[in-house]
DNA sequence: GTTGAGCGTT
């Protein structure tokens, strides 16, 4: 039985049934099971009568099945109490270990240990090092004890022992069964994105145009986004929960200080924001901004003009504040986006690049030259 | 004694 990060064996009864508290036992909230029809590729409901779950005709084979929630789980929060949809993910959600790459020489396990500890505790911290030396290679593994600490590690940047590092679910823990994702949003318009309101409150919704590679979405809870990480939604949802996939698939990423966290920004650390010199971009300009660079910065332009665009024409409670200012995109001082600015500082380059002047010059380096010759329309 | 994209001696 699969869930999303890890597989789990589940014993049988002694008929060959498998019961449905079993399967709560290790999934808590968990109502049914499919499995995807070999031929067909559908995915298809294992059979549930009063609790117990029945073996399809062909037997359970060497399958893997994949547990299934209650819709309900994640409905609209006027009648679902928030907390409780974050109590369900909270108990199914496994941690993984997280790669991380681009560490000084220098850093041990106890800097990691103890640089990570302010995000939550950790069950596993190592670097790698050369056998010979003991040297370190410079990037090493962890592990945290909470789901949330995972993610909240995830959504941003870290600076450690001063350098910008990356982090990745490594190859290894990269899932199997869920290779596909969604690195396109573009056939999603702005009803669509509106839907989310079934998740949370939607706040806003933001269209890069009209190169419609990356599109945001902000919840006025900063829980339902970590409530939602690992939930069974479409590809194209799945975009936005894990915009980290978007990114590592669509070849966004610089290596340094590349792949930050995106889709909440709202009240709280996740995502951040970006200072370039005298300009202060939030994570939404910043993966534009990226956008652009895959391919041209004729379209630079762009970007500053269509920033206010994308207004809904559905329930949209708390616009008055919510204002885009036009061509804001690059100014400094508050990009109506973030509301409220986190401040921190992140380079994107080296270092040093966030001290210079001249705004995005450099602080690109490599990928400027990779221009993309088309948007992969 | 150096380095800077990557993927884990157990």
């Amino acid at each position: 039985i699969s869930e999303y990060i890890r597989p789990v064996e589940i014993p049988l009864e002694d008929d060959g049934t498998v019961l449905l508290s079993t399967v709560t036992a290790h999934f808590p909230g968990a109502c049914g099971l499919c499995d995807r029809n070999p031929v067909s590729q559908c995915m298809r409901g294992v059979r549930l009568v009063e609790g117990i779950l029945h073996a399809p005709d062909a037997g359970w084979g060497n399958l893997v099945y994949v547990v299934n929630y209650p819709k309900d789980n994640k409905r609209n929060m006027d009648e679902t109490d928030a907390s409780s949809v974050v109590n369900v993910k909270r108990a199914v959600q496994k941690t993984s270990d997280l790669i991380v790459l681009g560490l000084p020489w220098t850093t041990t396990e106890q800097d990691l240990e103890e640089y990570f500890s302010a995000f939550g505790e950790a069950l596993m911290v190592q670097i790698k090092k050369d056998t010979k030396t003991g040297h370190s290679k410079g990037f090493g593994f962890v592990c945290f004890m909470a789901y949330e600490t995972q993610v909240k590690v995830m959504s941003q940047q870290h600076m450690i022992d001063e350098q910008w590092c990356d982090h990745k679910l490594p190859n290894s823990k990269q899932s199997p069964d869920k290779p596909l994702r969604s690195r396109k949003v573009f056939d999603m318009n702005e009803d669509e994105l509106w839907q989310f309101c079934q998740y949370g409150e939607v706040v806003d919704v933001f269209i890069l145009k009209p190169f419609r590679v990356f599109a945001c979405v902000t919840f006025a809870d900063d829980q339902v986004l970590p409530s939602l990480c690992g939930e069974d939604l479409s590809l194209k949802e799945s975009a936005f929960i894990y915009p980290m996939w978007l990114w590592e698939s669509g070849g966004f990423c610089n290596s340094r200080g590349g792949g930050a966290g995106l889709g909440n920004n709202q009240g709280s650390n996740i995502g951040g924001g970006i200072n370039f010199g005298a300009f202060s971009v939030n994570p939404t300009m910043m993966a534009a901004a990226q956008a652009v660079l895959q391919s041209s910065w004729g379209m630079m332009g762009m970007l500053a003009s269509q920033q206010n665009e994308s207004r809904p024409s559905g329930n949209n409670q708390s616009q008055s504040n919510m204002q885009r200012e036009p061509n804001q995109a690059f100014g400094s001082g508050n990009n109506s986006y973030s509301g409220s600015n986190s401040g921190a500082a992140i380079g994107w380059g080296s270092a040093s690049n966030a001290a210079s002047g001249s705004g995005f010059n450099g602080g690109f380096g490599s990928s400027m030259d990779s221009k993309s010759s088309g948007w992969g329309l």
